[in-house]
DNA sequence: CAGGATCCATTATGATACTG
DNA sequence: CAGTATCATAATGGATCCTG
């Protein structure tokens, strides 16, 4: 891939270094944190309960799950439905908003799968 | 995009999933932490010195540039270079691995950048 | 099941000042 | 310039118990 630091003016340079410093900054203000990309990721298979989601992730206590989706909650990346059966069934679903991380998921999964076979090798 | 549940057994999905989080959380592993993806961000605009890094990211002290400098040398992302000339002129630059991380830089910058003006819009 | 409350230990991050 | 030292606070984690 062509290098951007070859076709540009030491000063454009800059100038779209810091707009892509600060769009990924802006990105992982709102998923930064070392749970919530893997609650999104889990939810991408689907709708689920909070005893599903904690076993998906290994580690997370309750505590923080919790404390995580309230906040994926209030940025607009997760919906909790409560279906009022009896026992009352409550699923966290992401919203149509959080589709649009799909791209960030995939390179994730993609790169930390190329990186597992690495770490393996050495 | 088609959804994985939609074409999976309920047993292959689970395990589908797992999947696709243990690679994303060992991709946060090493790239987790508030500053280590801007930091590579930046270095990938060309080789820089120590203060133009920080001069790029705004917000971060020396104290955890040095520190998440050291932690990216040691992964294999970035080499630090000293050039032999008076005064000495120390440089950070990506190694051949971190191009790898191309995509996830994208898509961080691609989403940031949408997000950006949803938030202005709302 | 779906969490909340509490208490304590460990990290992470931050502000400020300082040095070779 | 390229960091280090010191001090302080915030975030996170772990254990345990509790409730509608």
């Amino acid at each position: 891939m062509e290098k951007l630091s070859e076709r540009l003016s030491p000063e454009h340079n800059k100038t779209e270094c810091r707009r892509s410093v600060n769009a990924v900054r802006d990105a992982l203000y709102v998923l930064g944190g070392k749970w919530k990309l893997p609650i999104l990721v889990v939810l991408e298979y689907g709708p689920q309960r909070f005893t599903e989601v904690q076993r998906q992730i290994e580690g997370i206590t309750p505590k923080l799950l919790s404390k995580e989706l309230k906040e994926l909650e209030m940025n607009g990346f997760v919906t909790r439905r409560v279906q009022p059966t009896t026992p009352v069934l409550i699923e966290y679903e992401l919203t149509e908003y959080a589709t649009s991380l799909q791209g960030i998921f995939a390179a994730l999964r993609d790169w930390g799968i190329q990186h597992q076979a690495r770490v393996r090798s050495l």
